[in-house]
DNA sequence: GATGAATGAGGCTTCATTCAT
DNA sequence: CATGAATGAAGCCTCATTCAT
């Protein structure tokens, strides 16, 4: 998987089987012992990264702070993360922009709509409790996270340094925008 | 080009250019009469839309009148075009986040670093003159640009209808976070 | 086809696609241009086979002749028509005994079941009119026809030489067996 | 064996090796120390087979009775020990219409050729002493055991019920078949 | 002696591209 | 200029066999 998580992001998904087993060094067809087929270990590997990046969404969550506590720690963690694994960034990417996540193709880049219990739950409180502005959770949820894509991706890309002062304005930027 | 549009937004990239042809109702041969490669068609397609958007940019730009007017008319144009093609922005997403689009790669996802006249300008503009937070112009692109294409996904997904009073909603909360 | 029908009955149906195409003289792509795929290369070849033996079978049929007249019709322009195509009989008796042939599975062997108008009519009339011993149409189908197979395919093997007088006594023989 | 004739018939040659190993419950290379390879297990598991029938066919063996009454008994015996073993008469039938059994290739379906002390030499005895008609051996074969083929196979799909009656019947007709 | 993970040659099939018509 | 049949390189996957444990 590790092999295959190189390959891809630097080549795509074109990639042939036959060069992720030489860059595993195995054999050609020792992958198909793991994997039943290629489209098989893509979306593996997509799935593995996600639940990663929820496991540590959850570790060290701010239970009972406020709510805005909660958000930015969110949002911060989540840079965090990429900035430290951005090959696992760039496959999200891929992944979601192509036939092999079509059929999820939710918002589900970052793996939040799946966490219920952290993320939606800080939408749905900010917005009955009239915190946010009066917008569907659609909404707030492009507001909030569509500029960390952008980012990380520039970040990745070397057009940013994004230290912690960044950082912060922006995470801070994101909570002005959704906040009333 | 509409028969590539079409069937590459439908099954990405790997889609036959026998397939292609069948649907433009011409032989296999004709294309390469007009398109050196599989490769050139698809990078010509881009390039191709990305034109159409910059010149309806520049359509009824609001010249003259004050920052904010021309940061939300940019916006909103940008949002309303891709409401009325669909087509293109699924396109545009595949192409950006696939190895055609690797070798350019930069946020030209809507064309707007190109178009060093419009868009620029008012980020340029916003900074100087300190309407804008003090942060990396790339990061106001993140934060302006970024909920615009997560937003216009959903809506291209069915997950959100964009009215008038909701397109108005974002692009001023784009504004409150870019905005010092 | 030719090429297929030779190489099977030489090496068997794992006979490669592209040794065919080899043969065939052609690009190993083409064959997929008029099959789909190595499965419906051979069944249709089988196909082909049974549809000219059929029509071989209706061409001078004997109509209102005699019973008997019209039984050794049968099995003689049969045996002729193997003698005379041995390459057709091998491919069908491997087909018959693969897994392909494996759906059908009836004594179609001989295309005979299907030909409904011409082999079973007479079966059916020789039991009505008790001109045929007591015995259900299969089991007359079996001593009629199973000595036929085992006899084509010694000729073929060359174990005995079929001339007009043997097949002569060995329709008469089937005959016998059948009749009252 | 067992595990590999129970597969080879419901699914033909192709069946992997770890496929029998697994139905086998043994591990995939325990099988390379009984056999040296998949040839061998298969054409050793046909051996097998053939000795088995061979044997059935010598015990109670009718030496000194009639001829008639040998020849009958034969056919009986095959036609009983295939009703009660339709796996072994399907494993054949692939066998020998297989380039496995391409090499031997005789009409020993039934193991007769090989059992000169007993089959052939009631052919032998037949024709010499004038009691069937004049043909050769091999043809008197194939009328007097062409039939059983079809007759087993369709007994075996299903399209017929042998019972005692049938098979005196059939068998009689066999008689008449090959009986001057 | 048994195991079963690993191997990699080889098979089927796809498809971008060419070129004779 | 259009066509579309032909091509064959290249990709995915299977599976007989090996060998370290």
């Amino acid at each position: 998987m590790e092999a295959a998580l190189e390959l891809i992001v630097e080549k795509g998904f074109r990639i042939p089987m036959s060069e992720i087993a030489r860059k595993a060094e195995v054999g050609a067809g020792t992958i198909y012992r793991y994997f039943v087929s290629k489209d098989v270990l893509i979306t593996q590997l997509h799935q593995d990264l996600e639940d990663r990046i929820l496991q540590i969404l959850k570790n060290d969550y701010p239970t009972g702070k406020p709510i805005k506590d909660r958000f930015l720690y969110v949002l911060k963690e989540i840079i965090k993360y990429f900035m430290a694994n951005p090959l696992h960034f760039r496959y999200m990417e891929q992944f979601y922009n192509s036939p092999y996540g079509a059929t999820m193709r939710r918002d589900r880049l970052l793996g939040i709509a799946k966490n219920k219990n952290l993320v939606l739950d800080i939408f749905l409180e900010g917005v009955e409790r009239n915190i946010f502005k009066d917008m569907p959770i659609v909404v707030i949820f492009a507001l909030a996270f569509g500029p960390l894509i952008t980012l990380i991706r520039d970040h990745i890309l070397g057009f940013i340094v994004l230290d912690d002062k960044v950082i912060s304005c922006v995470t801070e930027a994101c909570w002005d925008a959704i906040k009333r």
